[in-house]
DNA sequence: AGACTACAATTGGCTGAGCCACTTTGGCAA
DNA sequence: TTGCCAAAGTGGCTCAGCCAATTGTAGTCT
């Protein structure tokens, strides 16, 4: 639809596309589940060649804006929306974040995103925190598992806090936090495990009953406890340093 | 090259020079300032072709982990970590992030950091949010400098909350705001004006005395009372919208 | 000697053509 | 109708090469 099209651009080519996607979307052209056009298609609209258009799409893609699918198409995903926690990911690598950092943020975060859940869980999403509840009772003696009940926990507070922008950076540092803590789950006691579960499920009551204010207390004690809990397991390893007992499959 | 290398990874290619990059980051090869191999030599360390390296430095680029400089290489940002904007961007585009979801992530978030900053800010991050105070105070009759100004003062004391990951959530989520109140700021009154610069005085006072629930306090009320701000500058500009001024003065 | 300019090497940005692997689809045969 | 298979479409990757910006250096002028 334009013959006069010229790349008067002095940037990147590739940051051309970027935009070109982006107008797409601020037309209302492109939403969630769509389908974009294909790369050869799209290097004839932009007016780049297809390397080019890849390399944009590539860019579109480290962001989550887009998702390709050899053989399909390149399409912009559904579901809630989520910020990648990759990036996140390397600047912790790069900057040394501490597991105090980690935590201190979850606090933030976590206990705003509680005290809003309070006020507007569905019964949908008050359905999943009690799944999830049971699932950590039900995982005791896994500690894997169970930290991914945790999580999954954490996750749909955040998500019943009907605050997409909350609930996408509480996906950023969770997604953090497991990739860390998975290595040390295995260190857990016992008697602590069994106190977190508790605390989980005490959350979830007071988000069931609207009980805002108890909601962020709790939320706010429990990851202090947690926070503790993990420093004593390092503290514990430090002295123990008892031999792997298990022996694990390939890879 | 040869098909019978050890490249027998499934996965994409370009991912494995991201991952090539992370594990130089995590062996401590590559930190803040450093640079990378030129493309040419990255393509023959990892094995793969050099447009397959450009794929995996441009995802790097995107999630912000390095920067390319033509003609000179590409290099790992110093300063403090921060998380690109532009995701949460597109995210919004995507998903219609309302103008209450953005201030109450901003509440949440930046109420804990005046928390911290209380706690933790040293002399000079003081000394750079009086300077920004003074800006605000300056810049009474000019909307746009008035709200650099703004968005600065809450970027410095997410800054002074000493804990990185909290400050680039900010960064992000500041970026996200300015981009849309740029557009409407005109539209401010005089009025709500020296009232918020009376507002980051006051947090400042609270930040400067070590008070962190007072600063906390402050915030919270501060981030309350900018929303219906602009939530009656919106509903103002519904009803006088056609009201041309007679003058095209008084700016 | 010191400042400046011209030049050449290095490096990222981009192109075009092409091959491969996977997915989807539609027509054909049982 | 059901099942299968081949063709078309699509993204992933490579190769070879040219362009443009940067940078360090050698040579020139003042």
């Amino acid at each position: 639809m334009n013959p006069r099209d010229d790349r008067h651009d002095i940037g990147d080519s590739a940051s051309a596309v970027v935009a070109h996607v982006r107008q797409l979307i601020d037309r209302g052209a492109l939403g969630p589940g769509a389908r974009l056009p294909a790369e050869r298609d799209l290097a004839l609209q932009v007016g780049v060649s297809r390397p080019t258009v890849r390399a944009g799409l590539r860019t579109l893609g480290a962001l989550g804006v887009v998702r390709s699918r050899r053989g399909s198409g390149t399409y912009i995903p559904e579901g809630p929306p989520t910020l990648g926690a990759e990036a996140l990911s390397f600047l912790a690598a790069l900057h040394k974040f501490t597991v105090d950092d980690v935590y201190e943020t979850r606090r933030i975060l976590e206990v705003g995103a509680a005290g809003l859940a309070a006020e507007r869980a569905t019964s949908e999403q008050l359905a999943t925190l009690a799944d999830e509840v049971a699932g950590l009772f039900a995982s005791l003696n896994d500690r894997q598992v169970f930290l991914v009940h945790d999580i999954n926990f954490h996750r749909g507070v955040a998500a019943a806090s009907g605050n997409p922008i909350v609930a996408s950076m509480v996906e950023m540092v969770s997604a953090l936090y497991y990739e860390r803590r998975r290595m040390t789950a295995e260190r857990a006691v016992d008697r602590d495990l069994r106190d977190a579960a508790d605390a989980h499920r005490h959350i979830y009551q007071a988000i069931r009953a609207k009980d805002g204010e108890r909601a962020r207390r709790l939320m706010h004690e429990h990851l202090l406890r947690a926070r503790s809990y993990q420093a004593k397991e390092v503290l514990a390893s430090t002295f123990k340093v008892p031999a792997s007992p298990r022996r694990r499959a390939a890879r």
